[in-house]
RNA sequence: GCGGGCGUGGCGGAAUCGGUAGACGCGCCGGACUCAAAAUCCGGUUCUGGCGACAGAGUGUCGGUUCGACUCCGACCGCCCGCACCA
């Protein structure tokens, strides 16, 4: 007996148990049917899951439940990115080992993952914290250190004080630490970096193969890799000006302005330049001039604020094209020592700047390029510096000719012109990536397996000696790397020579943890190799990958440099990981303050509505309670909904369902009380609709003919089919659900319609057969519901398993269509024709209509502009 | 400052190879069923005028192209996001 309600609570358990009994999602690498890799971005195991997860894993699933049914060999892995400072901190916190904090979030998340029924490949789970993924990762770093992609070297690192680590530059967002918030300082440390900046130029151009990429992010990774092409400039520096012990008598510039050459007013070098601290040496106010450079440096906030501060050496420059011409050479704020050369040739007229610079300090400046509306005798610049095109002016033989025409010719004389046997300038592509800095001062990530000997330097760990595990007994009481303070670990003999040497104590970013797990999936059972080469090529690139837009540049280019890597050394086939991305939008929500100016909980308050009015009452108290702006879920908000709450009380395919209507999946999602209460009707009338036609008494199709009717039935189902299928593939799944709706809503009136003139009976082999279609468009989004659904229609099987239905496409034309008639544009009537009219027969039926001859009003028409099959327009 | 995106009913949003603006959902209004409530079902819902058929206006603003513009072009206004002393 069916019962009249569906109950979730009952059935979703039911249907998932017999998912993973069957092991329905499970994929085999032996299946011969074409591939499709469906990934979403896994998840920190943070504690609980929140609606962001269900979002995503929910859009995931829908992709992955389709191109199953249509027949392809469906990867859909989860895993943990499970390394990370909030174990730590939990451990300090609360006295908790990392490693059991992080498996107990494990257990909950996965049990709350396993709730929304995906249809992942429970099998292929791993963590990145699990020695089984960590030692391949150690082997990956020791074949990149031996192909030359792993450098240690000094340099200037970000230092997250509160974290008490080093970030990368990625991870520093507004001078704050990515996960602290706290104003990051500048320290010279030796550290690990991945060379990424050897594919700086590779990582910048394959951006344009990534069509299936939202264009923003591939924007977003190509200012970050900021490639600018240039000259590198050695001036010579007049012998009489320079500084004893300096680095010698000409200073390296780059520009990507050679062409205002001419209108050089000085040259500044930055406060680190090797140039400044040897004049620093003779000038106690220049050294204390660098010093102040360097405090206020370090907090980028600083930086924005500060104004063009420079400081004479005293030192003079002598002009490429005019040895009589001596420019002076400053220190300055502004300049970077990370860029370029750490120095430039400054031309105020044409660099705001270098305006702000000049205007200080009172050294003037000279136009070079006119722009093309103004006359070269009269054009001059005093506040706002003139970067548009033009002709240039004032430089000698450059007069005249365009911007590119100038760069182009003071490269071809620089580079042609030599000193000491070396062309005076060179032409350079430059970078600001920089590379990624890797190493961190943390207990929770995976080991660096490298050993420090004082005889052999820094010695790899043998590839057999792998994993290098963390020590599990490890104290939190200080400051710092625990790692570093503990009692043994790091006290072992050097590989290469037996004495005792010293254990690399950084752990890696765990960023890299993530560069190439969607690699690993492809065999994570692997136990001699971090992946099988095979399968790599097999599976890679994942199809479509979908996550938040937050790693647009982290994760995304630290793995599109990972995959270079691995290819390099014989991992892997391919470069780019992820042929298609999708960047979903956030799940926000209305918040609620309490008269005392605390937040509180949507659990906490009733909304009451009278004539269009919202108000919010306390539970408690009954006070009333302002309902605020509506903001991304937070806890410090407090308008977070807990999805174990909406999958106990509505089950998980209102959950699903309510999170892939309404919003574009791109943009932000407004999660309401009514939207779910919404999906959860839905939901129900779905099922009383499907127990209608389940109760049609089954007698199979009589005659050969289909009844006008029956076709209206099949036609209603056809269209939503070719709809959803146009939809899911282009991640439209707001539109998957409208199509859905106006089925149910075509199926409810024609039942309806059928009850009423009797002729239900003889409609029943075209209802069911248009419910089988609703089940299976159904599916993919509601998939417990469907299953429910399926079993009441009487199919064997699964529906998760049964083939997509095939779509008619004849029953997408219609024979009489309805035409929009307009009078001058405006819309006058509608007027219904064959579908194969000719223009003169539509002419003659507009021309024929009551409502065009009244607007016509009694005159000729002009002309008459039939669109066949759209639209009619009489101009008169 | 630079770059990207977006402006459509009370709300989320459809419609972009130029061809019926407002699909679908939420909310709201009215009705049916009920002792009542819930649930469900039916109808309405861009604005203005009209009982109505209907008429006029309408996709941020102004202008242009076109038989026809949410869609294309130009100028502007507003909002969101990213980057930002990168030479």
């Amino acid at each position: 007996m069916r019962p009249e309600r569906y109950n979730a609570k009952e059935a979703e358990p039911k249907w998932r148990e017999t998912w993973a009994d069957q092991a329905v999602f499970q994929t085999r690498n032996d299946d011969p049917r074409p591939k499709y890799y469906v990934l979403e971005m896994f998840p920190y195991p943070s504690g609980r899951i929140h609606m962001g997860h269900v979002r995503n894993y929910a859009m995931g699933d829908v992709v992955a439940r389709y191109k199953r049914a249509r027949g392809f060999n469906v990867l859909h892995p989860m895993g943990w990115d499970a390394f990370g400072l909030p174990a730590e901190r939990a451990a300090i916190d609360r006295g908790i080992h990392p490693k059991a904090w992080t498996y107990e979030n494990i257990a909950t998340m996965r049990s709350q993952l396993q709730s929304m029924g995906l249809s992942l490949d429970w099998s292929r789970e791993l963590a990145t914290c699990d020695p089984s993924y960590y030692k391949h990762q150690q082997r990956l770093f020791l074949d990149f250190l031996k192909a030359g992609l792993v450098d240690r070297k000094t340099a200037k690192v970000n230092w997250d004080p509160v974290d008490q680590t080093v970030l990368a530059n990625e991870q520093v967002i507004d001078g704050r630490g990515w996960r602290s918030g706290a104003l990051v300082e500048s320290r010279e440390l030796t550290q690990w970096f991945f060379k990424i900046t050897d594919y700086a130029q590779d990582l910048t151009d394959a951006l344009d193969t990534l069509e299936r990429w939202p264009e923003k992010v591939r924007v977003m990774q190509r200012n970050w890799i900021g490639r600018s092409e240039g000259l590198k400039i050695r001036f010579a520096l007049d012998s009489e000006t320079l500084p004893p012990d300096g680095p010698g008598p000409e200073l390296e510039i780059y520009t990507t302005r050679p062409d205002t050459l001419f209108g050089a007013k000085f040259m500044a070098v930055a406060p680190d330049h090797p140039l400044a601290k040897a004049a620093a040496a003779r000038d106690p106010k220049l050294a204390a001039f660098i010093e102040e450079c360097r405090r206020t440096g370090t907090a980028a906030e600083a930086i924005e604020t500060a104004e063009k501060q420079g400081y004479d050496t005293g030192i003079r420059a002598i002009h490429p094209f005019d040895s009589s011409w001596q420019l002076p050479v400053y220190v300055a704020n502004f300049i970077l020592m990370e860029y370029g050369a750490g120095a430039i040739f400054g031309c105020p007229a044409h660099d705001q700047r270098d305006l702000d610079f000049v205007n200080k300090y009172g050294l003037g400046n000279l136009p070079v390029v006119c722009p093309p509306d103004q006359d070269p005798a009269t054009f001059v610049v005093t506040d706002v510096a003139y970067d548009g095109d033009g002709r240039m002016i004032n430089s000698r033989f450059l007069d005249g000719l365009t911007i590119d025409e100038a760069k182009e010719e003071v490269a071809r004389r620089l580079t042609a012109e030599t000193r000491d046997g070396s062309p005076v300038a060179e032409r350079k592509v430059n970078f600001r990536l920089r590379d990624w800095g890797i190493s961190r001062q943390r207990y929770w990530g995976c080991p660096i397996p490298v050993i420090h000997c004082e005889a052999c330097g820094t010695v790899p760990v043998p590839a057999d000696q792998l994993p290098v595990t963390l020590p599990e007994d490890v104290s939190f009481e200080r400051p710092g790397n625990p790692l570093d303070h503990h009692p043994t670990w790091k006290h072992v003999p050097c590989p290469s020579c037996g004495a005792p040497a010293r254990r690399e104590t950084d752990t890696m970013d765990t960023f890299v943890d993530s560069s190439w797990y969607f690699a690993r999936f492809t065999d994570p059972q692997l136990a001699d190799a971090p992946v099988n080469r095979a399968e790599v090529d097999h599976w890679l690139a994942v199809d479509q990958y979908i996550g938040g837009i937050e790693h647009a540049i982290l994760h995304l280019l630290y793995s599109r440099f990972f995959t270079r890597a691995m290819r390099a050394c014989g991992y892997a086939g391919l470069d780019e990981p992820f042929a298609g991305l999708f960047t979903q939008g956030m799940v926000v929500h209305e918040t609620y303050r309490a008269a005392d100016g605390s937040w509180l909980q949507p659990s906490e308050i009733r909304i009451e509505s009278e004539g269009g009015q919202r108000r919010a009452m306390h539970l408690g108290t009954g006070a009333t309670v302002e309902i605020g702006s509506i903001e991304k879920m937070s806890k410090s908000k407090r308008n977070v909904v807990d999805p174990d709450d909406i999958i106990t009380s509505y089950g998980a395919d209102t959950a699903r369902w309510f999170m892939l209507s309404d919003s574009p999946p791109e943009r932000d999602v407004i999660w309401t009380e009514e939207g779910v209460q919404g999906a959860s009707r839905f939901v129900q009338r779905a099922w009383r609709l499907v127990g209608e036609i389940a109760d049609l008494s089954g007698s199979s199709a009589n005659g050969t003919g289909r009844s006008v009717e029956a076709t209206a039935v099949l036609k209603a189902a056809h269209r939503a089919l070719a709809g959803l299928e146009e939809d899911v593939e282009r991640l439209r799944f707001n539109r998957c659900v409208a199509h859905i709706y106006e089925l149910a809503n075509a199926l409810q009136a024609q039942l309806a319609a059928a009850r009423g003139n009797g002729s239900l009976e003889a409609l029943g082999p075209a209802f069911r057969e248009a419910g089988r279609i609703f089940v299976q468009v159904l599916a993919p989004m509601m998939p417990h519901l469907a299953e429910e659904c399926w079993q009441a229609l009487g199919h064997d099987g699964l529906v998760a398993q049964a083939p997509w239905p095939a779509l008619d496409r004849s029953l997408l034309v219609e024979e009489a269509i309805v035409l929009p008639v307009q009078v001058n544009g405006k819309k006058r009537a509608d007027v219904s024709v064959a579908r194969d009219a000719d223009a003169a027969a539509v002419e003659a039926a507009v021309l024929a209509d009551e409502a065009v001859r009244r607007a016509l009003d009694g005159r000729a028409p002009k002309k008459i502009i039939v669109v066949p099959q759209r639209i009619v327009n009489v101009v008169v």
